[in-house]
DNA sequence: AGGACGGTAGTTTTT
DNA sequence: CTACCGTCCT
């Protein structure tokens, strides 16, 4: 078939792979998605399957998205029988559909990590357990830890005072879904793995009808996801699973990459596949990615190469501090735009945590440059959106309390904390939603439930009822929009968020997003609505900006390219992260986090750090990351800051004479040179034969020290026979004083 | 019911 | 140093 031309050897072999379990293990920028398309094409194309018995598993709706249009532009056939979704839709789907075995009614709704905090904290009050000794959040991790591994509360394995309080918590928060008749996100994967482990018929039911099934991102799956996929491929043993271990940056939601291990053994006569040519990346950035990369263990090596050529160096750049830092990085973006003609919406800057956008973005503000930030403030998290949105919620399900706690006083109806508090006591009481009692006191006195509380109480409580009983009769009947528009009429949501206040405008802007939202909706009713807005989330909502430079952390930079990648704050506790530092596992994360920043660079990629940093309290000194040291000093190009410094110098060193390093330092990578003294004589920092400790790899002796071009690198010789290179100046190298005798 | 205050924690966040 | 939360006070 002619687009197969396109392929190459390998991607081909994947792609016309015979039926059975295949593994892909694909580099980055390898083409996988090309692969993943293509296979679907060709299994619809050649091997006459039917769309209707494919099922495509990703974990973004954006990649789900990607994956349909690539396919459609692919083959001719009708593709609206074909399952394609996330995994969290796509058991959202079958759990819907198979909602007779399962503790929650069809039209339960799915809570999001604010709602499923608020049950916590509910559910700690409940339980008398103080929030200030065990942190909700934190309580919660643990709850979400176990479901993870599919875990029941009492699978506890301590019996710490804070494992029992987990356990205690965890039972009731379980509960209290269940009468809310809510799921939560690791729900929708745990009874669907759970159902089609323990039921025969529904499990024969989707193993039968899918006859093939592809999975993107394999090494993001976490227990109950491996095993429903395990259970769906239990008849066809069809599954095609792409991944690429280096690129699991999931782990403290779950993800367990080790699954891609798994899949070999629990698969027998797995075809192992490997993509290493990369369509991305310049030599140049490739050979410092696996410098990165290769120190990690358990994983599957990888030769990545490219033939699109050398490129240019790494570019390395060491500031003073985080300030100067930054100040280099939107210069030289700004510079690449204008002199290389690097489009801005190919240039990135990439960090470890949200926090350190703020530098950045005020240097962009200082240089009166437009850029976009990534993922920051969350549309969905917005208050005003999330109450307008717990209001369909509650008409939709009104047994959902946890929305109706968040609206009932919303805009304020003089309905307090107190009465709030009996309503649900009493409800809690007598074993019924808050929602039922509400609906029934909208009937006035002849509600059994009228003589509950004080009269005045009792009134408010019935007008929000009568309200919500008028919402809930009609929502069949319309349409989600008009239905939201009706609501927020009535309730004068408008005056309400337009305070005088300047975010009140931004507010209702936000809740007009909703409306707009709303109408794409064509059917009457409210759940494809609300299904939507519980599992997309707004990572796809980001707009492409062409002429804006791209903010973005190094998670929200999975999956994308630029032409120009910086990544900011290479130090030691930013980058490997500070709670990282003590478990290798987590310290193997931070280094594929790194690669895949490294790795979303086409040309021109640059790593930065500073020798101090603004930390909580005053300036932090900073360590080199221990990243650094394992990329060879020839494939990079130290940089120096070539703009007039925007500040004084006013930071004099008062405490003793700097070390040999710091002159170093300043001498090849900061931007001010030292004052008017004669160029120092190149130091020679480790003289052979010295006995040297380095962070990592023990002790060891110098066996060479030169300085080629403007760096200086020292080859040592360690205990255990290694012989490294590294670049003195940033290598986590201390001499050994000698033992004089 | 809203504002002022104090205490405390402060990664990453596909769904 | 902030930003957010909870509490208390008005």
């Amino acid at each position: 078939m002619s687009h197969y031309s396109s392929l190459n050897p390998q991607q081909i072999e994947a792609v016309t792979a015979e039926n059975g379990p295949v593994l892909v293990l694909a580099g980055p920028g390898s083409g996988k998605t090309r692969v993943l398309t293509h296979r679907v094409a060709y299994l619809i194309g050649e091997k006459h399957v039917q769309p209707y018995q494919i099922l495509t598993v990703t974990f973004t709706n954006k990649a789900a998205r990607e994956i349909e249009k690539r396919v459609r532009g692919l083959v001719e056939t009708d593709l609206s029988g074909m399952m394609m979704g996330t995994f969290h839709s796509v058991c959202a789907r079958i759990l819907r559909r198979e909602a007779d075995y399962l503790p929650v009614s069809s039209n339960f709704v799915i809570f999001d990590t604010d709602d499923q905090e608020r049950v916590v904290k509910l559910c700690m009050a409940d339980l008398n357990l103080d929030p200030k000794i065990y942190r909700p959040g934190g309580i919660l991790n643990s709850i979400s830890g176990l479901k993870n591994d599919m875990r029941q509360p009492d699978d506890l394995q301590s019996k710490s005072p804070r494992d029992k309080a987990v356990q205690r918590v965890f039972q009731r928060y379980q509960e209290t879904l269940v009468k809310n008749n809510a799921v939560d996100f690791d729900d929708l994967l745990i009874y669907t793995a759970r159902l089609l482990e323990e039921n025969q018929l529904v499990r024969e039911k989707y193993a039968h009808r899918f006859q093939h099934i592809l999975v993107d991102e394999f090494q993001d799956t976490n227990v109950p996801q491996y095993r429903l996929l395990r259970q769906l491929a239990s008849i066809h043993g069809n599954i095609f699973v792409v991944g690429d271990e280096d690129q699991s940056i999931y782990r403290w939601r779950g993800a367990d990459y080790h699954n891609v291990e798994r899949f070999q053994q629990d698969y027998s006569g797995t075809t192992k596949i490997l993509l290493e040519q990369n369509y991305r990346s310049t030599q140049f950035v490739l050979d410092v990615a696996r410098a990165v990369i290769d120190r990690n263990l358990h994983r599957t090596r990888k030769a990545l190469f490219t033939e699109r050529g050398d490129g240019e160096r790494v570019h390395l750049f060491v500031g003073r501090d985080d300030r100067q830092e930054a100040e280099f990085i939107c210069r030289t973006a700004i510079k690449l735009r204008d002199t290389k003609r690097v489009p801005a919406g190919e240039i990135a800057i990439m960090y470890r945590t949200n926090a350190q956008s703020r530098q950045l973005e005020e240097q962009f503000i200082k240089l009166k440059e437009k850029y976009r930030l990534v993922g920051a403030l969350r549309f969905y998290g917005r208050r005003e959106v999330k109450d307008v949105i717990s209001y369909l919620r509650l008409v939709h399900n009104p047994a959902d309390s946890i929305s109706l706690e968040r609206v009932i006083n919303v805009p304020q109806r003089k309905i307090g904390d107190k009465t709030v508090a009996d309503l649900l006591g009493y409800a809690a009481s007598i074993d019924q939603p808050a929602g039922s009692i509400l609906l029934s006191l909208a009937d006035g006195e002849t509600s059994p439930h009228w003589q509950f509380m004080p009269r005045a109480a009792v009134t408010r409580l019935a007008d929000f009822g009568s309200r919500l009983r008028e919402w809930v009769s009609v929502k069949n009947e319309m349409k989600a929009v008009d239905l939201l528009s009706k609501i927020l009429e009535e309730i004068h949501f408008q005056d309400y968020c337009q305070d005088e206040s300047e975010e009140g405008l931004d507010r209702w802007e936000n809740v007009e997003e909703v409306l707009r939202l709303a109408a794409e909706y064509e059917e009457p009713g409210l759940d494809a609505f609300l299904e939507n807005l519980a599992l997309v989330g707004d990572q796809d909502t980001l707009p492409e900006s062409p002429d804006a430079v791209t903010l973005l952390t190094l998670h929200a930079a999975k999956g994308l390219e630029f032409g120009a990648v910086f990544i900011y704050g290479l130090d030691e506790k930013v980058l490997p992260h500070s709670r990282a530092l003590d478990d290798p596992e987590e310290l193997e994360e931070e280094r594929r986090l790194f690669y895949v920043g490294i790795t979303r660079a086409k040309d021109l990629l640059y790593l930065t750090r500073a020798e101090s940093r603004l930390g909580y309290g005053g300036v932090d000194y900073t360590d080199p990351s221990r990243f650094l040291a394992d990329i060879p000093a020839n494939l990079l190009q130290p940089e120096k800051a070539t703009f007039p410094t925007a500040y004084s110098d006013n930071k004099q060193r008062s405490w003793g004479s700097p070390t040999w390093r710091e002159q170093q330092d300043e001498m090849l990578w900061t931007s001010t040179p030292a004052k008017s003294a004669p160029p120092p004589p190149p130091p020679e920092p480790y003289p052979v034969n010295t006995r040297v400790r380095h962070l990592t790899y023990g002790d060891g002796w110098v066996e060479q020290c030169g300085v080629d071009g403007s760096d200086a690198t020292v080859t040592v010789v360690f205990d255990d026979g290694t012989k490294k290179k590294f670049l003195a100046s940033i290598a986590p190298l201390t001499i050994i004083p000698r033992k004089t005798g």
